[in-house]
DNA sequence: AATACGGGGGC
DNA sequence: GCCCCAGTATT
């Protein structure tokens, strides 16, 4: 550090002045900025853009619209109110965090530092946004939008997800807090990372922090922050799977529950059977099901941000009377009509709950589904079917 | 320190 | 297609 840190009381004091005319104040989570709904929307905000939460939050407000509706709440219901926003755990760990304050501080969230870190799917940042814009205490936050804008304006190099940089960000991050306006502050430095300090093309022109953003006078916004190193080019794995659509003679579909941990963790699915497994012993070993006119459907593309994955649905009847007795209860599961499905009855991932809309739908002369809020997969180019037989 | 975890949107 | 996005938990 041989450069001195430039004035932190003019950063903080430019910034909520751009605030005060430029920035957000009307997100559905300032008003009121209360604890538990500046935590929601902190979680919902992880790795998630404020236009897509927005929808989400209001749904899921209106059916939690305290700590303890959320905590007294099934987790199934919980998890119903978060299918489609991702990142599933996130849901689990607001739901246990929830049980949490009621068994560990009487249902109030909590207002100390240290206890609100303790609780489940809250890190560092999370913590200090939660507590910065709820009570307007002074701690830091560091989230992408941050990192963005601090890279630049100390010229900070290297990637941000090393240690060593990580900690140059918070240490600056901690270094600039204002002694008041915590919670407006906050909230302007992540809507100058939003607007202004965009990842592509930085507004730079009309930035309250220019004249002394090293960034900016070096000419090096587009290099900072800086760039992950590039992975070695490992093309992502390609895996592809069975997704049976067994179907009662009412046409309601048989539904897992799938494990809580992993891929879509606690959402509800057809059963996936790898393609290089026979499905019908998977199937009737699981569930003690048999299917009859068995008919495959196009393949539903989706990507993770790991691997890709086709699944190939297989549609059929129960080739008979699904006997109580006879389905195994080894996986939990349950039996739904698509349209249920399509209407949210259930916790389902984001490719299947289109597929069954799909299937509930009436279909125009296109063959395309008559509901306009559907939007078709990403499709690879000719996706292939293999044969069901096995 | 590296990896897992989902889905939407921009270009 | 590819990359990014208001991170945290796990290994």
């Amino acid at each position: 550090m041989s450069l001195p840190m430039p004035d932190a009381d003019s950063f903080a004091r430019r910034l909520l002045a751009w605030f005060d005319v430029h920035g957000r104040h009307d997100l559905p989570w300032q008003h009121p900025r209360t604890a538990y709904r500046v935590w929601l929307s902190e979680v919902m905000l992880q790795q998630t853009q404020v236009a897509a939460v927005i929808p989400y939050f209001e749904r899921f407000l209106g059916r939690f619209p305290d700590l303890r509706s959320l905590a007294a709440a099934p987790g199934e219901e919980v998890m119903r109110y978060w299918a489609g926003l991702g990142y599933y755990a996130r849901a689990r760990n607001l739901h246990a965090a929830a049980r949490a304050v009621v068994e560990r501080h009487g249902g109030e969230f909590p207002s100390d530092y240290a206890a609100v870190l303790a609780l489940p799917g809250i890190g560092r940042s999370t913590a200090g946004a939660i507590l910065a814009q709820a009570h307007g205490q002074r701690h830091a936050i560091l989230d992408g939008n941050v990192k963005r804008v601090l890279a630049r304006w100390a010229g900070i190099a290297g990637w941000p997800g090393e240690t060593a940089v990580a900690e140059q960000l918070w240490a600056c991050s901690e270094r600039l807090l204002p002694a008041t306006r915590l919670a407006d502050y906050t909230q302007a430095l992540m809507d100058l990372g939003a607007s202004l300090c965009s990842a592509r093309k930085p507004r730079c022109g009309d930035c309250p922090l220019a004249a002394d953003c090293r960034a900016h006078l070096e000419g090096r916004t587009a290099e900072l922050p800086g760039a992950k190193p590039k992975a070695k080019k490992k093309a992502r794995p390609q895996r592809e799977a069975w997704l049976i659509v067994a179907s009662d003679a009412q046409g309601r579909w048989l539904l897992e529950q799938r494990p809580g941990a992993g891929i879509w963790g606690g959402l509800w699915c057809p059963p996936v059977v790898d393609l290089a497994e026979d499905w019908a012993a998977a199937l009737y070993q699981r569930h003690g099901l048999r299917l009859a006119a068995v008919q495959t459907d196009t393949p539903i593309d989706h990507a993770f941000s790991h691997y890709d994955l086709r699944l190939h649905p297989l549609r059929g009847r129960l080739a008979e009377p699904a006997a109580a007795e006879a389905l195994r209860e080894s996986v939990p599961h349950a039996w739904h009509q698509p349209a249920e499905l399509s209407a949210g009855v259930v916790a389902l991932p984001a490719p299947i709950a289109r597929y069954a809309e799909r299937q509930a739908a009436p279909t125009d002369l296109l063959g395309q589904t008559a509901l306009a809020s559907v939007r078709r997969p990403r499709r690879r180019a000719a996706p292939k079917t293999p044969s069901p037989a096995s």
